[in-house]
DNA sequence: TGTACATCAGTGAACGCGCGTTCACTGATGTAC
DNA sequence: TGTACATCAGTGAACGCGCGTTCACTGATGTAC
């Protein structure tokens, strides 16, 4: 029997090494920003004291994490990355819904973007306005997601006959317009249905006419 | 002769009623903040005392316009509106290029945004994030500029064979595919023309997918 | 037209407050021997 | 294993600053007679 190197902690709080317990430290001060852009406002309008209060530590220890709000903002792009990435794998592996395959994936979709909504709002809100650093970020995963896409596209051999060029402009469409509809998912106001199904079906018919387009795509 | 009932005045500067003078005031606010938003900032991270300052004026005479910085924020969305609704009515009244349709439509959308670049960033950047009456404000506009669009589209007899509700889609996704374009022509680096056209060439094929699409929509 | 009074856009000072950043520090964790 | 020292994540106080809002005011413009 082993000799246990290290007393086991009780509380699972304050467990682990110094490094892990840093590491953890900086995602609660990623997770709070995150929590306090869910209330509705811009990034730009966050302040590091507000951040640092969300996540329980004292102002200064901010800077043994980042070296400003624009450092931490670059994380939450990644982050953001990190989930269209797992939209994809999680796509892959469950296949497309086999009827109706357009309003299924759109569904899926907008369940993902409500489980992560804070991911979301952050992404959709910092898209077009926000710090330039934070916009060129987004933009490159995005275009990285984009491809991701349309390798996709490619192995499923949807759309055989389209060059890889056309392929991804069509995916950087399809992208634009996925992002432009989390934002509207996310201001739906609680119990309207009637605007829910009515959102989700104009969604729907965008993508199948981006897709109706494609199929008639000819190289030029 | 009529006798001149009020003396002219000399400075131009400071002309007018007392009602004018007000106005002019109140559209001094208005450009600085949206001189302040061209600096690549939030509309949530502006201040009221810049926005003063920037306009010449104390920061107390603020509440003489506007209630608060959100009122503010609506009349911006409201001067975007109007910018809107002069595209529209500049291309009634030109018409759209004989040859290359698009990609001439693109070309002068893209000088319109150029020229326009304070009111643009602002739509482009707070139709994300920002606050939810102001984004909400905008997808208001949004959504009658695409109205618009599809009654223009309809008197031109594009597309005769579709219904009204299957245009209103088709232009809603026009419209958001050029609010994003309009982000990204905003963030060009200067001079680097390579990037300018594939830019341009990107958002031609868009718009030529969209409407290869509507060509072969069935209303269902 | 001239006069007396009302209106109100803009002023300037003041307030309490939260901000970002700095600094010397504490004390648990990690390391060398 | 035990000990002595190094590291460094997080602390707490302090700083000067710009913030939003209030208030009584000023003086030009507007109005009634």
């Amino acid at each position: 029997m082993p000799v246990t190197k290290r007393a086991p902690r009780v509380e699972g709080e304050a467990a682990g090494t110094r490094g892990e317990r840093k590491e953890r430290t900086r995602l609660h001060l990623i997770e709070a920003a995150l929590v306090l852009l869910g209330q509705g406002r811009g990034f730009t309008s966050l302040s590091l004291r507000e951040i640092t209060r969300e996540a329980g530590i004292v102002p200064a220890a901010f800077y043994r994490h980042f070296r400003d709000l624009d450092e931490l903002g670059l994380a939450l792009v990644e982050m953001g990355g990190v989930t269209l990435r797992r939209l994809l794998r999680e796509a892959r592996r469950d296949g497309v819904p086999p009827t109706d395959m357009l309003r299924g994936s759109v569904l899926i979709y907008k369940r993902f973007v409500e489980e992560r909504s804070l991911v979301f709002r952050f992404i959709a809100g910092e898209r077009g306005g926000g710090s330039r650093v934070i916009r060129e970020a987004i933009r490159t995963e995005e275009s990285h997601f984009a491809s991701e896409m349309a390798q996709d596209l490619r192995a499923l051999g949807t759309l055989p006959d389209l060059s890889s060029a056309s392929l991804q402009m069509i995916c950087g469409l399809v992208v634009t317009t996925m992002l432009n509809a989390a934002s509207d998912i996310l201001d739906l106001p609680q119990g309207r249905s009637r605007q829910e199904t009515e959102l989700v079906e104009n969604f729907v018919r965008q993508l199948r006419l981006i897709f109706l387009g494609a199929r008639h795509w000819r190289d030029d």
